[in-house]
DNA sequence: ATAATTATGCTCAAATTGAGTATAAATAGG
DNA sequence: CCTATTTATACTCAATTTGAGCATAATTAT
């Protein structure tokens, strides 16, 4: 599909835009991002796998949520929870492909979340991808990210060396010196690494000349997608503390314990048990289910997510306390 | 799938997109917003005022972000701080204009930020026009504002007889019951009284049949921009409690009441002094420049921002402490 | 029965917040 | 010049929130 082909078209100056989407489910305690393989026909090795996208269609939906909405469910097979614009992309370079010149593609790209999760399909393997393949300097959940020290930070203090301007922006966006490390920070740190030359993409695109060899580890997406989900990742980390997001993510029951994984599974951070509880049971969003989950220990309580919004913090997100570092057992 | 089938028109047509801004500046500690008065040609009443907005020209800039601070300096002559995109607006139905039926005119509106501010200027009252001329239940700076008392709650309770499903919307945005009002909900708010038909623009997108006479006040602006003013005003006042916007409203020195007024302009709350100053100095965003400014009382100190980034909170943005209702001396 | 494992309850000091009181340094008006 | 007024700035203090940990409970695995 696609409107790339014969667009011999009629059209002077007309934009084709089309829509991306970074739909993102957890399963086993693991955010994971729907992905589309690339060509399988191709005679070379096979080109990297991208976001699901469409084009857009202004005439046939009121919205283009809801045009969202339906694309997805029909051509992914995925119902939605919260649906959100991250931002229209119109970047010219960061966008090649074979459309006609004058017919530039702007694309908008979408954050979306679902709790549905086929267990045991096998095609599910390839479908859903963790998201900190594309992005490992972004999971510090088991202490920081091995890649960081070696080749991420030294590779960018040589890039720096000749552009000493970015200097700040380095250390801000990756935490140098006595700076701390924002885990919102992500596109901030994908586009550094991609001026860096130091990301797939930056070659496919000519940013750079030669072909990267820089051993900086993450699969790439095609054309911008990976920048759609740095995006993606970014905004979802910043909602989750102001704005009850996690819930679309979670099955209509769950345990506290589940949550907290899956909240750090989104900040790619270890957080405190006894304080992740204590600030969801003072937010007043859970209800006990009065059933209990048996797994190994003790069992967990289950609960579920109070719809009527009496919550006492009125949609005011999961503020976290979160224990850097390595988890402690 | 959905709207591939019989889309030959849609893919055979381009889609014309269009850049509107809201470009904000604080005069006179009001936050205000530059306009475009309507055509005066007109031999009826002239037509509401608008947002300054031109075509997007994909070819001739690298990104969006470029292309709107050119287009603001040529067209609009003013030097943008801050710019941002807020969110693209394909919606039908809100936004209805003299283009032939199948070129969907596409909107992607921007938040623009200026320290500009040209004093003394016979032309710039009717350019510049403050924020809460248009959301006048916005301003809780002199306490609850009267236009919620009468006729905003009343009418949306008459509509709530009728609409029961919005009963929840409701009360959250307008923080009924026991609930608070949440300053960032400009938008919801603004599409609860547009939905309600307390909203010129309903009638304008004849969403309502009758011309509304509620007497809920507001200036109303062309098209669907007011409530891409609505969602300027929401995402400025969310971003500003993270990210240090707030500088790029103020000239380069400036004191802490002053810097503080320009906060309140922009939550539309007041804040405690005391607090406030505490709060800006251990973020360490400012540095001090050794003059002070002379007025009524005793001189007050004159600062900068800090622009090379050694804050301790670094990018955090300022997290204020409001004093809810009327400023105590 | 006992160890291991997981969930849950509780404590406590440090830091932050909300709401003041107190004092300082100027101007305005007699 | 003196005094009231105005604005800026400094400091206090209790309440709340946060960060970190210890203690106990209810299971399963051996």
């Amino acid at each position: 599909m696609g409107h790339t082909s014969d667009s011999s078209s009629d059209i002077a100056n007309g934009l084709l835009i089309d829509i991306s989407t970074a739909i993102m489910r957890v399963s086993d305690n693991e955010l994971q991002c729907r992905v589309i393989d690339g060509d399988k026909g191709a005679r070379d090795a096979s080109p990297p796998p991208r976001l699901p996208f469409g084009p857009f269609m202004p005439n046939q939906h009121r919205t283009m949520e809801i045009s969202v909405r339906q694309w997805v469910r029909e051509q992914v097979g995925v119902d939605l929870g919260h649906v959100e614009q991250l931002y229209t992309f119109a970047d010219q370079g960061r966008h090649i492909r074979d459309t006609a010149k004058d017919q530039h593609v702007v694309s908008v790209g979408y954050l979306t979340l679902t709790n549905q999760v086929d267990i045991g399909d096998a095609r599910d393997k390839s479908m859903w991808r963790n998201i900190y393949d594309f992005f490992p300097w972004e999971d510090w959940r088991h202490g920081t990210p091995v890649c960081l020290a070696q080749p991420i930070i030294p590779a960018l203090e040589t890039w720096l060396a000749d552009n000493p301007d970015a200097a700040e922006r380095v250390r801000v966006a990756f935490g140098m010196d006595e700076l701390q490390w924002d885990e919102e920070f992500v596109l901030e740190r994908y586009e550094i690494l991609y001026e860096a030359g130091l990301i797939d993409e930056a070659f496919a695109d000519r940013r750079i000349a030669d072909p990267p060899h820089h051993g900086v580890p993450g699969a790439s997406l095609q054309l911008d997608h990976r920048r759609i989900l740095a995006t993606a990742l970014g905004r979802l980390r910043g909602k989750f503390k102001y704005r009850p997001v996690i819930f679309d993510l979670m099955r209509a029951q769950f345990t506290l314990t589940g949550l907290q994984k899956t909240a750090e599974a989104i900040l790619g951070v270890c957080l405190h048990k006894q304080n992740f509880r204590r600030m969801v049971e003072k937010s007043n969003f859970l209800v006990s289910t009065g059933k209990t989950e048996k797994a190994r220990g003790r069992p967990a309580e289950l609960f579920r997510f109070r719809h009527d919004q009496r919550a006492d913090r009125p949609l005011s997100g999961l503020r976290v306390s979160s224990s850097r570092g390595r988890a402690r057992r």
